[in-house]
DNA sequence: TCTGGGGTCCTAGGACCC
DNA sequence: TCTGGGGTCCTAGGACCC
């Protein structure tokens, strides 16, 4: 059997730890740049706001003073997240962290008898012990785990865990569960799959396998095992991230290209530390922009360009200089940019670069990796969010200037690097 | 006026090989 | 005039996740 702990209602409840206040209210988490609701609280949605609903329609809402709303503190959020975890991860032998609010347990070690209770003290541990409120969904598999969480989430009676320890208990969940809350069937998926019938989980896994096979493809075998019992979802091994990505959307559209262009250094900077942190090094550096896509009466425009290094690279002078080599590429003129990014792939171990044979100055490497090394230094003083030590390419000031967030709350637990003050 | 950010995996199709 | 078959690898784009 596995286990699915899941946050409720995750960075509203992060929010409330510090303002137990808005306990019982409606309360909402924003996006970046206060665009849109990432996070509700029971209440909120119970008031019809849904997922994602731009800020700017509830706005009269918060006037009125029926919902409180917080611009996004990942700092904080991030923070309690490892608390949470470290609690978890304690209380098992082994434990998969699938997201800041996720995290499967393995718990073949405890009796089959004790599971519901051993679960239950782990949730009044976490909400004793860090303020979070969490639901445990226990079965065969992870899909399945899944669904339990949900049903744990959603009825009382379960007091927080939900145990689908027998085949009547599985298919009476998966009865109860539409198609579209399966997870890996998406937006695009659940029209689909209403059009061949199936409506809910229980429907799809009493398809024969090669009707699955046909119409699905991996992906729709290998949720169908795993509805159906048989675990087949493996953990990802890998501890270095495939790609690494820095974007933001704009408070304002920018046109002006020397501005876009120190927005992108900027993106192209943190990648690269954010590489160095993890020892990697990457060949491929991209950057994109965008238009306004909700401005129709605009021009639209969404290039990106790939600059692939001669050599892996995680220094701040070459993802940089790669980046800015891309955007000399695909910028122009006449347009309103709304949001830009740059994505680093293609990742390599640092300690494991492959060589080239001609024209490659191993000396002007040395270099470049002792600058990194030393504005990282010197920039850990100041906190990573406000560089001492940058490029000319790069801003002045803050990185987050020019990002809308109006309604932040306070770095309760840790400074701006994420670094705890509180415990 | 105002609409997020950061990931992973799969697939189809083209390029290329013998 | 007539122009195969089988394979691999890479890439872009789409779909999904939180």
């Amino acid at each position: 059997m596995i286990a699915l702990v899941d946050c409720n209602n995750f960075f509203v409840s992060c929010e409330r730890v510090f303002r137990p206040d808005l306990e019982g209210k409606a309360v909402v988490v924003l996006s970046n740049n206060d665009g849109c609701v990432v996070s509700r609280s029971n209440e909120s949605k119970a008031m019809g706001i849904k997922m994602g609903t731009p800020f700017f329609k509830i706005r009269h809402i918060v006037d009125e003073g029926r919902l409180t709303a917080f611009s996004s503190n990942y700092a904080l959020y991030g923070d309690l997240s490892g608390r949470v975890m470290s609690i978890l991860a304690d209380a098992v032998p082994h434990i998969e962290i699938y997201s800041i609010d996720e995290a499967f347990l393995h718990i073949d070690g405890i009796q089959e008898d004790q599971v519901q209770e051993f679960c239950r003290n782990l949730v009044a541990k976490v909400r004793q012990w860090v303020g979070i409120p969490v639901s445990i969904g226990v079965a065969p598999t992870k899909t399945l785990a899944k669904i339990a969480s949900h049903f744990a989430k959603t009825y009382k009676g379960y007091k927080g865990v939900c145990m689908m320890d027998t085949d009547a208990k599985r298919l009476k969940a998966l009865e109860l569960t539409p198609i579209d809350d399966v997870w890996g069937v998406g937006r695009r998926l659940a029209p689909q799959m209403l059009s061949w019938g199936v409506s809910t989980a229980l429907d799809f896994t009493q398809r024969p396998l090669d009707w699955v096979q046909a119409k699905l493809g991996v992906n729709g075998l290998r949720m169908w095992r795993e509805l159906n019992g048989t675990p087949c979802v493996e953990e990802d091994c890998d501890e270095r991230r495939k790609s690494i990505c820095t974007s933001r959307s704009f408070a304002d559209m920018i046109e002006d290209e020397r501005e876009l262009e120190l927005r992108v250094s900027d993106f192209a900077a943190m990648c690269a530390k954010k590489l160095r942190e993890e020892e990697s090094s990457a060949y491929d550096v991209t950057v994109f922009m965008y238009t306004n896509r909700f401005r129709e009466d605009l021009g639209q425009y969404f290039p990106s360009a790939t600059v692939r290094l001669p050599i892996a690279a995680n220094s701040t002078q070459e993802i940089v200089g790669a980046a800015l080599k891309g955007f000399r590429t695909i910028y122009k003129h006449g347009y309103q940019y709304k949001k830009a990014g740059v994505t680093v792939s293609n990742i390599v171990p640092s300690d494991q670069l492959q060589g080239v044979l001609f024209g490659y100055d191993q000396s002007l490497r040395q270099k470049q990796d002792r600058l990194s090394e030393v504005m990282d230094a010197v920039n850990s003083v100041s906190g990573s969010d406000r560089p001492l030590l940058r490029l000319a390419a790069q801003r002045e000031g803050h990185y987050a200037d020019g990002i809308r967030c109006d309604h932040k709350s306070s770095l309760y637990t840790t400074d701006l690097d994420g670094i705890i003050k509180v415990r």
